[in-house]
RNA sequence: GGCUGGGUAGCUCAGCUGGUUAGAGCGCGGCACUCAUAAUGCCGAGGUCGGCAGUUCAAGUCUGCCUCCAGCUACCA
């Protein structure tokens, strides 16, 4: 009996051999906003994270530093988990596929696919580069002078056959194409969903699931020799994550489906084919949405790690802090959407929007109140039309960036906070409370009483982007952590004159460039 | 090569089923204000809406062609 507000979101396991970098800190970010505004939402949240630690590739890392495998993937995977505190993400669970749970998890969803007569015993073959240890297809060869065939790279190749179990994919063409008729916004954005439908109506080839040529996996049940192949072993973390195989009960039964996988474009295959493909092959259901959002560049160039230019997130947040940067990266650019990443942008945005638009805009009202109505809310008499206006815009916040938040349109729902804010500036300049405080002091009291709750709707509002300075925010306002959520907007549950308040303090410092230079 | 998406003010982008003077933010110029983080507000600056042709009473908004850019075109996690 799962209730509708649940939510199940969940990003990519981190493969360990990578160094966490931005854009590690993006996807998570983006499933963070989206986590921590379901839970402001009265929803019964889990959000996933974790890290895909099989595969020759780690197996060779742990060899060259004379290392067992689990030992190095103890100390890398940490790498991640750290990354969670240094971003404030506030995940439920963070899950390492060489633990037993997930073990037992995908082997018993090989046994559903093998009962099911999905996976069936045949050979890989193709062209194999020692030097690359990398197969390649046939339309990827080079043919130099000699007639002799390279990889791209250059290494030589040769023909190798290994025995290998198979996914039984090419059965699945139709049915997905179905399913994706069936369900419009499984992929998101939509241009990736053209990407992916036209590539499953190019028809599909089965899909080798195992290995032979490596040990640090997870063993094929019944068949040592053979480990099961990365995309089997990482996608069903999701499950895992929920309990499975125990599908009756628990959280598998409450979570899943999942609501939304987080993914980069460039892994968007594996998540809107193959893993709904073994999903509907095992008789489970697949997940509801999948997201491909796009890459950042580095002050316009291709972020690559020759070129040196890799963005650490935590040196980014120690140098403009950590709300900053949250804000920064949803607000740049439309999600979906590739981004270009610049500090001059980034300033930008903190001082433009942040420090001037936000921040003054709450310090200019608390300091007046602070000064001028003993520190405390104000009392209000009836409101204006344009007080009217003002409050209305506050109230509907919460529909306009609900919405855009099921999107994951986070640049638009921060634009459309935005148009509040702005608002409120235009509506201290035109009601002008500091002549007011002269001419009509129960006026100025309004005016700032009508201001300082849209101040505490927008702070509400922003809390999942940048929670560690929404709460001093609403700190300020002297609301209770209890009363943060969105239950508590609206009139109903408005301000209370008379309420102490604390003496006000800037939340958004302007950022100075350091002297460049000599 | 094929498929998909896109080329709108200096920059980044909005513009649903075609219809009065094409919009926003930033940047730029001017004015106002002084509560505030040298913050805020208001006004303005005229962009052949990639090019050509067509459909229509009427086209960024539909059709065709051309051009430029990006993504995808499977076993790399």
């Amino acid at each position: 009996m799962a209730t509708s507000k649940r939510y199940y979101v969940t990003t990519p396991i981190y493969y360990v051999n990578d160094v966490p970098h931005i854009g590690h800190a993006y996807t998570t970010l983006a499933c963070d906003v989206l986590a921590r505004f379901k839970r402001l939402d009265g929803f019964d949240v889990k959000f996933l994270s974790g890290t895909d630690e099989h595969g020759q590739k780690v197996e060779k890392s742990a060899t060259e530093k004379d290392i067992d495998p689990q030992t190095f993937t103890d100390s890398v995977s940490q790498n991640f988990r750290d990354l969670l505190g240094t971003m404030n993400f506030s995940t439920d669970d963070f899950i390492r596929t060489t633990e037993e749970r997930h073990k037992i998890s995908v082997q018993a969803l090989w046994k559903r696919l093998l009962d099911a007569g999905e996976i069936y015993l045949g050979s890989y073959s193709g062209w194999y580069a020692v030097r690359d240890e990398a197969f390649y297809g046939e339309g990827e060869l080079i043919t130099d002078k000699d007639g002799n065939k390279t990889a791209p790279s250059g290494a030589a190749v040769e023909w190798v056959e290994e025995p290998s179990y198979f996914f039984k994919l090419s059965s699945w063409q139709d049915k997905l194409l179905k399913f994706y008729d069936d369900n419009p916004d499984f992929i998101a954005p939509k241009s990736r969903r053209n990407e992916v439908t036209s590539f499953v109506s190019g028809g599909l080839m089965d899909l080798s699931v195992s290995r032979t040529t490596f040990k640090w996996g997870i063993p094929v049940p019944g068949d040592d020799e053979h480990i099961m192949y990365v995309w089997l072993d990482a996608l069903t973390n999701y499950i895992t994550a929920v309990g499975f195989p125990e599908t009756e009960t628990g959280e598998y039964a409450t979570y899943w489906p999942a609501d939304l996988h987080m993914v980069g474009k460039d892994i968007l295959r594996f998540h809107a084919v193959y893993w709904p493909a073994f999903l509907m092959a095992a008789g489970l259901e697949p997940p509801k949405r999948v997201f491909a959002h796009g890459w950042w560049t580095n002050e316009g160039q291709k972020i690559s790690k020759s070129l040196g230019n890799v963005i650490d997130p935590i040196e980014l947040v120690e140098t403009y802090g950590l709300d900053q940067v949250r804000y920064f990266l949803l607000r740049e650019v439309p999600f979906g959407n590739d981004g270009d990443f610049s500090r001059k942008a980034l300033i930008g945005r903190m001082n433009g929007e942040l420090a001037n638009d936000l921040g003054n805009l709450s310090q200019r009202v608390l300091s007046m109140v602070n000064k001028n109505c003993e520190g405390a809310v104000p009392r209000h008499g009836e409101f204006s039309d344009a007080d009217n206006v003002m409050l209305g815009a506050a109230h509907g916040l919460l529909n306009s960036v609900r919405e855009h938040i099921d999107a994951q349109s986070f640049n638009e729902a921060i634009e459309t906070i935005w148009l509040v804010i702005r608002a409120s500036n235009a509506y201290v300049d035109a009601q002008a409370p500091w002549k007011l405080k002269k001419e009509d002091p129960a006026r100025m009291e309004t005016v700032l009483y009508v201001l300082a709750e849209t101040i505490r709707h927008i702070a509400v509002m922003l809390q999942s982007f940048m929670p560690q300075t929404m709460e001093r925010m609403l700190d300020q306002l002297a609301i209770s952590p209890e009363h943060r959520s969105f239950e508590f907007l609206g009139s109903e549950h408005a301000l209370v004159s008379g309420t102490e308040l604390p003496k006000p303090e800037g939340v958004f410092p302007r950022f100075v460039e350091e002297e460049e230079g000599a």
